[in-house]
RNA sequence: GCACGCUUAGCUCAGUUGGUUAGAGCACCUCGUUUACACCGAGGGGGUCCAAGGUUCGAGUCCUUGAGCGUGCACCA
């Protein structure tokens, strides 16, 4: 080669052309690969949908690991040769998106959303989406991942919005989803519903005050929300209470004057907490809701929807809750109602996780999805719950790890009806219109006049949701699509459901779940067959990367510094699925050192002459040995890849490449010279590797490969033969280790050149590979003999023994010690085993070839130690 | 309260049907600039696999209990 090749691979030399090589090849796109018979008609298919990251994000390690994984796998199936589809796209995610334009409109220009009208507001935030959605593909795009750009889809376009209308519409006529009054989570900063899993809790301490309530005393740590009580609630078998009954109306004294209070008994109640009596508040609280409901009680807000008392509050009437609070303790005590404080109370609030405020209970009418409702299905009574449940409990759905699923279970125990409106501007349209009495539900708005469109959006996981289909066509195309025949129409056929789904297991809930929801809703069937859950990525101390510790890694900046490869080896190698890794500069240079380790055996190789008109050489042992550990590596990284262990298969490569390959094989070459063998395993290396480095390997293979045309992206896959190849090579190795070891003991310059015997018994298997074994154990002169010559060292590899000559050199009575000690090792050894092998029931419950192997293990740790003893007596001789 | 996870070499972690004398990377020690690579090479030290019981011929791996750390969910008057 006339090109000087860099000693080091610099990763921004390469990086961006090779992924505008693969982007603008087409091979991203499976109908590019068919047609350009990289890929059969009728290949297997794996499709797999990438989680769109949040619009107006930015990628963090967390999507880079997503990425990496995904791209791992995507790449791996496509040199398989299977109809390899991966969609990208994008969400809007309503809340995070219109909270953070919010929160720039405010800080930038002053203003609040109601400064706008709905449509000029929502102009705004879907520049600002648009604008983001730019740099969070481009992010993408420095990952490597290799999606069908052609495919991109975005939670809020014009197919999506179809989707979701048309899901919606079927899920309204099945009395699937439904309006309700009941209560809800509402985050009084952002004016919005969350749906229960988007409420974070946090431990608080605040005062719990004991309050008396006619004749009871009864706890609180909201004595602001406590006006309207008028319903006292205690335990049906608590003895205390015995003289009141259910029902019983008592007079009493209260913040504002004169109540009527009436007893209820129930047994939700914890008498062992506080007194055992507690008042309620069923607007405000979904306990006291679910009481309320239960007794057919009344109920009346207190707060209004922007965290104000009401009028009911009296004198306090338009205070804000932090205000209110202290002024009615302090007024509660002048009144004598206060009976004590405790302070050391720790309880929970609830926050609205999106960054929202503190979450305060209201009761609204709102959309909902009912998951306990029951419907027919194939003769089955259902729920929505149920076929959640079928879904994983059947195996359609296998979670990996499989401890998830129980995870997935108790969740759906827990789960309630879905509340999907939300009052924010920015989402899906509730598409449902109102005019008087009349209620319509349509994909389009109504004909007539008159008739108003409900205000309210909906939930942006509801569109998440459909994401499995809505990108594959549904319902546009889903009718008429043809399994075999190529083209976005006929996706919905060809790839749904889709194969594998991956992301990190703290979005189980919020999304998987909600596939498996409405693609068993839907089609009957489960989105995907796999759940692939990755864990968080922390910093190198463990801590959870955020803002405000300052411990943010920038993939792009790790990116810059070390390569896309090194990054995404640091991800993969080394973790495993639903453990959480914590990623480290020194396991990223380690990476990065491994992938220029991969660099420089193209290096040597570039370097070596090529002289093709050479008749391809005779192979030695040498060959043999590392072209049956390449089979070895070929199949094991084949099936650690089937079974998603891919940490597994990063480190056999890494075993291979480094310890096998380069340490051992390139050396081979330097005396032995057989480039088609070097050349060979070489170019089956680059395509193993390259899934989990897409670059260096593409950069190699572009510059070294040049047998072919294609991108080795396109390549297929090496397959092992199933022809087994022998070799002794190993044990060859064995033994120029051991030489070196003994070198290394007596301090003897590794240059030294040493002159050895060996006994004829071995006379065949160093003359196969002599002059290699010269060059690589420093050995000047061999001599076979049957007579093994006085004062030598031993140095032994299995059954291979040679004896090098040290007389004058070493002080033999240190070599004495020393084989003194190596006897006292192995007869130790030899103890264990011979103790196993007396063991009546090890023989006869062990399987057979446990047995056969741990005798063959006896025999040969015999056999060294014989030697070791035989050559420890000619020494004293 | 219910559930789940982690605890293996100084550090970070692998170890998938229980079966080589328990592994890797980094760090450490000795030696070395041999023309692929010092982002390197050769050699080496280092572990009662959290504890205690149990099952088994055999346990890092399975069971029970406990400890420390972490996570999810529920409750929270």
């Amino acid at each position: 080669m006339e090109k000087e090749i860099p000693k080091t691979y610099t990763a921004s030399d390469w990086e961006e052309q090779l992924y505008a090589k693969w982007e603008e090849s087409g091979f991203f796109n499976p109908d590019t690969c068919i047609e350009k018979g990289v890929t059969e008609k009728d290949a297997p298919p794996f499709s797999i949908v990438l989680p769109p990251p949040n619009v107006t994000g930015t990628l963090h390690t967390g999507s880079a690991c997503m990425l990496a994984i995904e791209d791992l796998i995507v790449r791996y199936h496509r040199m398989k040769g299977d109809r390899t589809l991966w969609i990208p796209g994008t969400d809007h995610s309503a809340i995070a998106t219109q909270a953070k334009v919010e929160r720039l409109l405010l800080e930038e220009e002053g203003k609040t959303r109601h400064d706008f009208s709905r449509e000029a507001f929502l102009e705004r935030v879907q520049k600002f989406a648009a604008d983001n959605q730019e740099r969070i593909l481009y992010q993408v795009r420095k990952l490597g991942a290799s999606v069908d750009w052609s495919r991109l889809a975005f939670t809020l376009d014009e197919k999506r919005a179809l989707a979701v209308r048309t899901a919606f519409k079927k899920m309204y006529e099945d009395g699937i989803i439904y309006r309700g009054e009941r209560i809800v989570n509402w985050d009084p900063k952002l004016q919005t519903t969350v749906s229960d899993d988007e409420v974070d809790h946090r431990e608080e301490h605040s005062p719990l005050y004991y309050l008396q309530y006619g004749p009871f005393v009864i706890s609180t740590a909201r004595p602001e929300t406590k006006f309207g009580d008028k319903y006292v609630v205690v335990h049906p078998a608590d003895e205390r209470y015995q003289a009141y009954t259910d029902g019983q109306q008592i007079k009493l004294e209260w913040i504002n004057g004169p109540v009527t209070a009436t007893v209820i008994k129930d047994e939700v109640i914890d008498p062992t907490f506080g007194t055992g009596a507690m008042t309620i508040t069923p607007w405000h609280d979904a306990t006291d809701f679910d009481i309320a409901t239960r007794h057919h009680l009344d109920w009346e807000p207190i707060i209004s929807e922007a965290g104000l008392l009401l009028p009911v509050a009296g004198e306090f009437a338009g205070m804000p809750i932090s205000e209110a609070r202290e002024k009615i303790v302090r007024k509660l005590e002048t009144k004598g109602l206060l009976v004590k404080t405790d302070d050391t109370y720790l309880h929970n609030i609830a926050i609205n996780s999106r960054g929202g405020g503190i979450i305060e209970p209201q009761i609204k009418k709102q959309w909902w999805i009912s998951v306990n409702k029951e419907f027919e299905r194939e003769g089955k009574i259902v729920t929505l719950k149920s076929l959640m449940q079928q879904a994983v409990h059947s195996k359609e759905i296998t979670i990996i790890p499989e401890r998830f699923e129980k995870t997935y279970f108790h969740w759906i125990d827990n789960l309630r009806d879905w509340c999907i409106s939300r009052q924010i501007w920015y989402g899906h349209r509730i598409p449902v219109w109102y005019r008087g009495e009349e209620t319509y539900c349509g994909i389009e708005a109504p004909a007539g006049d008159g008739w108003e469109q409900d205000p309210d959006t909906l939930d942006t996981w509801f569109s998440s949701g459909l994401w499995t289909f809505s990108t594959l066509g549904w319902p546009a195309h889903s009718q008429a699509s043809v399994a075999g025949r190529p083209g976005p129409e006929n996706d919905f056929a060809n790839y749904h459901p889709t194969t594998l789904i991956e992301s990190g297991y703290d979005i189980l809930f919020f999304w998987m779940a909600r596939m498996i929801l409405m693609t068993e809703y839907f089609f009957g069937k489960a989105p995907f067959k796999t759940i692939y859950l990755h864990g968080l990525v922390r910093d190198e101390d463990g801590r959870k990367m955020s803002k405000s510790l300052d411990n943010i890694i920038d993939p792009l900046d790790v990116i810059a510094k070390h390569g896309t490869d090194a990054l995404r080896l640091a991800l993969v190698l080394g973790s495993t699925p639903g453990n959480d890794l914590r990623l480290s500069d020194e396991k990223i240079t380690a990476m990065r050192n491994l992938v220029n380790k991969l660099w420089n055996i193209g290096r040597y190789i570039s370097q070596q002459e090529t002289d093709s008109g050479e008749q391809e050489k005779t192979k030695s042992d040498a060959d043999y040995w590392i072209l049956s550990r390449l089979q070895n590596t070929t199949s094991e990284v084949t099936r650690l890849l089937e079974n998603y262990q891919l940490s597994l298969a990063a480190e056999t490569l890494r075993d291979f490449t480094w310890n096998q390959f380069a340490d051992w094989y390139v050396e081979v070459h330097k005396v032995e010279k057989n480039d088609t063998v070097l050349h060979h395993v070489f170019i089956t290396l680059l395509k193993l590797w390259h899934p989990f480095m897409p670059f260096v390997t593409e950069a190699l293979w572009e510059t070294f490969g040049h047998q072919t045309k294609n991108l080795l992206m396109v390549e297929r896959w090496p397959t092992d033969q199933d022809s087994k190849i022998h070799s002794s090579f190993q044990i060859v190795i064995g033994l120029i280790q051991d030489i070196r070891s003994i070198k290394a003991f007596y301090r003897i310059d590794p240059v030294t050149k040493l002159n050895l015997t060996v006994h004829k018994n071995s006379q065949k298997m160093i003359q196969n590979c002599a002059v290699l074994f010269k060059h690589l154990a420093r050995i000047e002169n061999i001599h076979f003999s049957e007579e093994i010559p006085l004062h030598t060292v031993l140095a032994q590899s299995e059954t291979l023994q040679v004896f090098i000559e040290l007389d004058g050199v070493i002080d033999f009575a240190t070599e004495k010690k020393r084989l003194e000690k190596e006897i006292t090792t192995k007869e130790k050894y030899i103890a264990s085993l011979e103790t196993k092998l007396s063991n009546q029931n090890f023989l006869e419950r062990a399987k057979p070839d446990i047995i056969a192997a741990e005798k063959e293990k006896l025999s040969d740790v015999q056999e060294q130690i014989k030697n070791f003893t035989k050559h420890l007596a000619s020494l004293s001789s």
